[in-house]
DNA sequence: ACGCCTGTTGCACACAATGCAACGACTAGT
DNA sequence: ACTAGTCGTTGCATTGTGTGCAACAGGCGT
């Protein structure tokens, strides 16, 4: 909508890839060097890019403080936090908080695995939307017109022979989610890794996160970790509980 | 620089106090309500804001994602981290990596105690400057002139009683740090957790980075972290030796 | 049904962003 | 050492683009 605005946003994914100079973001906007010197600069006032030694330009710092702020302000986390904490405590393996906004969904927390074996993924990271169980808790919860949409637009890499083939297999996957309202992901990811994830729901029963325990086959089995399944449900349940009887506005 | 630009960019740290309609985004940038909501728009478009379902806006998701890609993309943080994995299954405290960045200091890595009782912190998190550890390594290192501007600048909060209290005990304190290649916070922020720290440098001997263990009293006393101190060190040159020998441009 | 509040659209005007060209700093090549 | 080339930077005229206004639409409460 403003031209000026939507060249300097086109910056940062640019500079998300690696640094650039002058030059180069010039080209790749399409304007004239001049124009995205001054654009740079703006971006540079706030804090938002960062010119390094070689005059190279990188994403800056304050991108992370507004993130972490952001990330801070959301409900459900804070809510959520003590409860994921106390379930790993429980049982010992990876919890992860996860939401879904504008055809993503993603990590919004993380308790990590105390066994020395940890599986890699971090808080900000796009999930792997097409077989992650909290992926499937989330999406499988959306109206049925834009779970299709969405479903049709997915690329559906095969991470693993168990990964989810195509929009008819996960749309099936989603409406079994739906109605046993929980989730489980057995080696679509990565081979070796079992994940189990329920639903957290606010007051009108709308899913608005999504929780999962996830281990590697070397730690506990498939099926040792589906025995954890009625644990995660009522962790779920009991953050669900919480988050409704919130009052709808907190602070200024 | 660019006035539109401006605007819109000023319209994120505001957002990142808590969601906020329309009408207020407008107020406190002092526009129009029809320009505030094209800027917004735009935003959104980039996936920068989010459009909640009271129609108030909040950051948004892409934000995350960037934030992420930009701190993986920081070569000292790639090459410390395995070092810091490391070093926290040597002693088991809580580890952390900052950088130094236009007047602020954050935490770029950090690896969790395995003890039970933890030291809140967050990576993306602004440091309390006149305090910490890594902070002091940082600034310590700056040219005189910039590190005594920052250090007038500066506001000394008093956390505990053995918080620096002024730039006079701050400068001091950092020309110590720079004498001896070490730092400490000896409940400077929190009055039962101690910190001990060390520099990584580039190949030209400037401080790039900054490490430091951090533990609670209650787990070791000051002096027995104190006796960690060689092993900071070592790691923390291990690191800058390894960084100072990177090829100075990796990949496209 | 009415008024009030908030978000949205179309439009004319003015200003602010743009591209150009010239300059300065720095590197490399001969 | 001199030149040719590259890259970042600045001042300026031109116009395109962002702006504020005023009118409209939709929701909510009374």
């Amino acid at each position: 909508m403003s031209q000026t605005v939507d060249r300097a946003l086109s910056i940062l994914p640019l500079l998300a890839q690696g640094p650039a100079d002058l030059g180069q973001v010039a080209e790749r906007l399409g304007v004239h060097k001049s124009t995205a010197l001054r654009l740079l600069r703006t971006l540079h006032e706030h804090g938002l890019v960062y010119r390094q030694e070689d005059q190279r330009y990188r994403l800056g710092a304050r991108l992370f403080a507004l993130a972490q702020e952001a990330v801070e302000n959301l409900d459900v986390r804070e809510i959520a936090h003590s409860h994921l904490v106390a379930l790993n405590e429980q049982c010992g393996h990876t919890v992860h908080l996860a939401v879904y906004e504008e055809n993503e969904v993603l990590y919004i927390d993380k308790v990590e695995s105390r066994y020395p074996v940890r599986m890699y993924s971090r808080i900000g990271k796009p999930v792997a939307i097409t077989v992650a169980a909290v992926a499937k808790l989330l999406l499988a919860d959306l109206p049925e017109p834009e779970r299709r949409a969405i479903a049709e637009r997915l690329d559906y890499p095969m991470y693993t022979s168990r990964s989810l083939p195509n929009a008819g297999a996960f749309l099936k996957e989603l409406a079994v989610v739906r109605e046993q309202g929980w989730a489980t992901d057995l080696g679509g990811h990565e081979e070796s890794i079992n994940c189990v994830g329920a639903p957290i729901r606010g007051a009108d029963g709308r899913v608005v996160a999504a929780m999962s325990v996830s281990a590697p086959n070397v730690v506990v089995t498939a099926e040792e970790l589906l025995t954890l399944l009625p644990l995660v449900r009522r962790t779920a349940d009991t953050i669900s509980r919480e988050y409704s009887g919130t009052t709808p506005t907190k602070k200024a």
